[in-house]
Formats: C-alpha cells, sequence, structure tokens
DNA sequence: AAGTGTATTGTTATACTATATCAATCAGCA
DNA sequence: TGCTGATTGATATAGTATAACAATACACTT
C-alpha cells in the first residue's frame, strides 16, 4: 500500500495500454492480503481467485464471465452462488467496485482507504479508472447540503473515451 | 414548460410528501406531449400509460412493476417488450431516466432541455430528486479534462436520507 | 378510397443477472 | 478430539432485459 502512489491506475488515470499489468495484478493481491490482515478476515483461496480474475483487465468483468473462468481445478464450473458470495466479500471490505450501470465489476485501486467512488469508463477501450477526486465530492456534498440531504453512498460513473483512445482512430 | 418552475421536484429538491401530485403528473404529461411534438415523434397511447405510471410516483419504478400495472382493457398482462420498448422511447426522447443502481426508473423533472441527470435518492422513503447542479457537472468536467477523457455521459446517483424523512425517525 | 411503406405493437422464446435455501465441509479453538 | 461458526457446494428460482418474427396501425401517395 505504501507503494500505491507508483502504480499507474492509483494516479487517478488510465494506464498506458502497455504497462506493466502483471505488477497491477500482484499489487492487488498483495494489497488484498494486507487489508484482510488488517480487518481480521480470511483472503480464502476462492476470494483470492475471483479478485484475480477481476483484475485480469481494467475492464469491469461481469460475474457471470468470472463463473465461466472459476473451474475448481478438474474443469468444473462453479455455481452462481460461489461467484456472487466472493464478490459480496470484496465488495465488503473494499477490494473491488461494483459498476452498476455495467452490472459488472472493477478491482478498488486504492483498497484500505477511506474513498468515494468514481469511475470513468472508456466506451472505445473499455477499460475502467477509478479517479478520487475532492471537488467532484466536495460538489455533491454541498448540493446535498443545500437541499437537507444526508448522503450514505455516492454512485459517480462516467462514461467517454479515455486519452489513449482519442489518440487513434476509434475502434481501432 | 414554462410552468416548470412552480413545480416542486423542478425545484432540485423533495416534495413535501402532502404535495399535490396530481398535478406532477399532469404537468409531466403535459410537457411530454409538448416534447413529442417538437421533435415530430409520437407519444401514443401506451407510452403515455408508461410515462403516467412512471409517474405514479417519485421513487423509481421497475420495469416488471409497470408490467404488472399495465393492462390492455381486457385485464390482459402486457408482455416484457412491451414495456421496454416504451421505456426505450421514453429515454431515447428525454422524458424518463433511468436509475442504474436500482434498475428502475424516474420521470424527468425538466425534459426538453439539456442537462446531466444528477439523482438524489432516499434510503428512507424511497423517492427520488433529479438536481442540476452546475457545480457537480463542472467539477466532474474538470477532473475529465485534467486526465484528457472526453466525457460522454454522466451517471451520477446519490444515497442518503431526504430532509424529510431525518426530520422524523427512520422508517416511520 | 385504396394502396404502399414505415412505425408500432403483439407474441413467444430466451438470455442475462442475482438470490434463497439447505447440505456439506473447513478452520480455529476449548 | 469434538465443538462452533464460517465457508463452500448444489439445486432451484427470482428478477431484469432482449431477440426474432408476425400482426396491426398509421401516414402518405395515388
Ligand atoms: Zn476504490
Ligand atoms: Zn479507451
Ligand atoms: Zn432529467
Ligand atoms: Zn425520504
Amino acid at each position: 500500500m505504501k507503494r500505491a502512489a507508483t502504480r499507474g491506475t492509483r494516479k487517478g488515470s488510465f494506464d498506458r495500454p502497455q504497462h506493466d499489468h502483471a505488477r497491477c495484478i500482484a499489487d492487488a493481491l498483495q494489497s488484498a492480503s494486507m487489508v484482510c490482515a488488517a480487518q481480521g478476515v480470511r483472503l480464502t483461496e476462492q476470494r483470492r481467485r475471483v479478485l484475480e480474475l477481476v483484475w485480469q483487465s481494467h475492464r469491469p468483468i461481469g460475474a457471470y464471465e468470472i463463473l465461466d473462468q472459476l473451474t475448481d481445478g478438474s474443469g468444473r464450473r462453479a455455481a452462481p452462488p460461489t461467484v456472487y458470495r466472493a464478490l459480496d466479500f470484496l465488495l465488503a471490505h473494499g477490494l473491488i467496485h461494483r459498476v452498476e450501470s455495467r452490472n459488472a465489476f472493477i478491482g478498488c485501486s486504492h483498497p484500505g482507504t477511506e474513498h468515494v467512488v468514481e469511475i470513468m469508463l472508456c466506451t472505445d477501450c473499455g477499460r475502467a479508472a477509478e479517479i478520487d477526486d475532492q471537488r467532484i465530492d466536495r460538489a455533491v456534498r454541498a448540493a446535498a447540503a443545500e437541499i437537507g440531504f444526508r448522503i450514505e453512498r455516492q454512485t459517480i460513473e462516467i462514461d467517454g473515451r479515455c486519452g489513449h483512445c482519442q489518440a487513434r482512430p476509434a475502434h481501432a
């Protein structure tokens, strides 16, 4: 977690397509292990495998996509509750986020810290980037305060085209 | 539409529970009629009925809830595509909004105008209020600009407790 | 008024997403 | 070891959304 600032996605932007993604995965698993230890909960093998599948790319992944890849060693496909239980655990402990507008999930880019979840989603390459912009949060809080609304959760998902994709013809 | 400013929900806040909701519905249907006329599209009876059902309360309503109430005069329940087609039409012409975090729909509080959709959702009374806060939009645009992201759509849904509900014990 | 082409609706089937329920197994501890 | 709660397995089902094609209604021309 101390190395977080050195990671591409943790800068609140989209990684270069060529970045060292193996490291993203390794870091995420490492952070998850520490977060679970700190919270006194078990990162079981199932949960670790699901987290790894979520992190296999920076694209949001659906529960059934995970399911299709989650074989039990002998090649048998798991049942839906297996994957949903793992996802629920990972959500509860802040290791992944749900992308409501896609019915899908992404790995949290700064686990173990309190933060509002703000996600940018590229409609071209399909990748997601979690940003952590205080100005958005402050603006939302101000708007809520004005009408006496007490915020419990924010769902902020911005669709558009990322910088890397804009530098190329669409869908290249 | 000229009377929009006089309507409760159009002030970007939660109506009093006792407000004249019949007028909300009537105004919404009236606005919809004008918007469709202006855009040269037909607000058919099906579409009008679905819009009316969406506006029957300020709570987001699911497609299948609409379906259950959408009888064809002789009491026969419509089929899913019927309601989804109407919803798609209403969405396409800015008469309703989809609440992604709930798989449900609400009537648009300012149809016929360009606006980003920002929704507050009360977890107590279940009602939704569409706000139109420029500060949030500006903050999102600023954050996107910084990382070279070109925004196409914003999904902003804030869960919490509305002022009316805070003035009472929970779930009263 | 009849004909023609498009938009809308009806109908059936199916895909996709998520949860309820109960049984079996596993991990940590007395 | 045996107990207890957490985790996983397995089956069934609920909830959300779309594909595909037929039938009907509408707008517009002739
Ligand atoms: Zn996060
Ligand atoms: Zn992209
Ligand atoms: Zn609106
Ligand atoms: Zn309320």
